[in-house]
DNA sequence: CAGTATCCCATCCGATACTG
DNA sequence: CAGTATCGGATGGGATACTG
């Protein structure tokens, strides 16, 4: 429909643009986080391991841009600021919990990850390669 | 069992290490592309578009390495390459399903990605700041 | 408490050119 | 067709130090 010639669900331009918005070493913990509710920075800090105050405000100041979360500063005596979903970013919860799920699983051990096989044989299957030789001379596709 | 006290949905490390093998400005597009199918190498370079010869066969390698596509080769005389997901690459289809689909519903004006209001008024709702002062005094946290 | 300010380095990615 | 080789530039993130 709408005139282009497979765009909008075809793994392109538009999805490439969104998701953007979550990309980054520390966004997508970060939003799970939140997802669970309202945090304020420093708790935000000590449950997103390994994160550093730089990396955290950076992230936190873009996924507000994108408007995925919303910031609220309280005029007290202790500062205090805390992290909220927005309803954008609520939007976007059950990606978080399937994407988690995924995580959670394949961490425990469900694949065994970056395990590069020493001697992997993969000049493959030869499904039914009769007719090879028949087809154009071994150059006849590489034009000049 | 394996002893750590709060980590495996918390939001944190797991998750992470997890994440990173579908980090990077390609992988999602590509793996939402193979999710629909067997493709080919410079099939799939014209789908994503905007990808170039190094990133598309980086991504690929990658993804190869962690184990969510999988490489057929064909020894045929025009060379033939197909890609696919993996058994475990196909487990991750639920959440490109979650995330395309809101990657989507942003692209088409659901939000108003990365738009920063000009004076946005952030000092914000004063939640009963009427014992403020009465507070330990304004430096008492700061220990030194 | 909740950040900023710097500096620096690693990695990612694009562009270009070449090959089995 | 399906890549590899190389290089340069941008970005993101870490470490450290300081502040309203």
């Amino acid at each position: 429909m709408e005139t282009e010639a497979g765009s909008l669900y075809d793994g392109s331009c538009e999805v490439v643009a969104a998701l953007d918005a979550i990309a980054g070493r520390w966004k997508l913990p970060i939003l799970w986080r939140l997802a669970a509710g309202p945090v304020r920075y420093n708790e935000l800090k000590r449950l997103v391991r390994g994160v550093t105050n730089t990396a955290l405000t950076r992230a936190l100041r873009e996924l507000e841009a994108d408007g995925l979360v919303e910031r609220t500063e309280y005029p007290e005596v202790p500062p205090r600021v805390e992290y909220a979903l927005s309803p954008a970013g609520r939007a976007l919860e059950p990606s978080l919990e399937a994407l988690v799920s995924w995580a959670g699983s394949r961490a425990r051990g469900g694949v065994e990850v970056r395990r590069l096989a020493p001697d992997d044989d993969r000049t493959a299957p030869a499904p039914s390669t009769s007719d090879a030789g028949s087809r154009r001379t071994a150059t006849s596709w590489r034009s000049r």
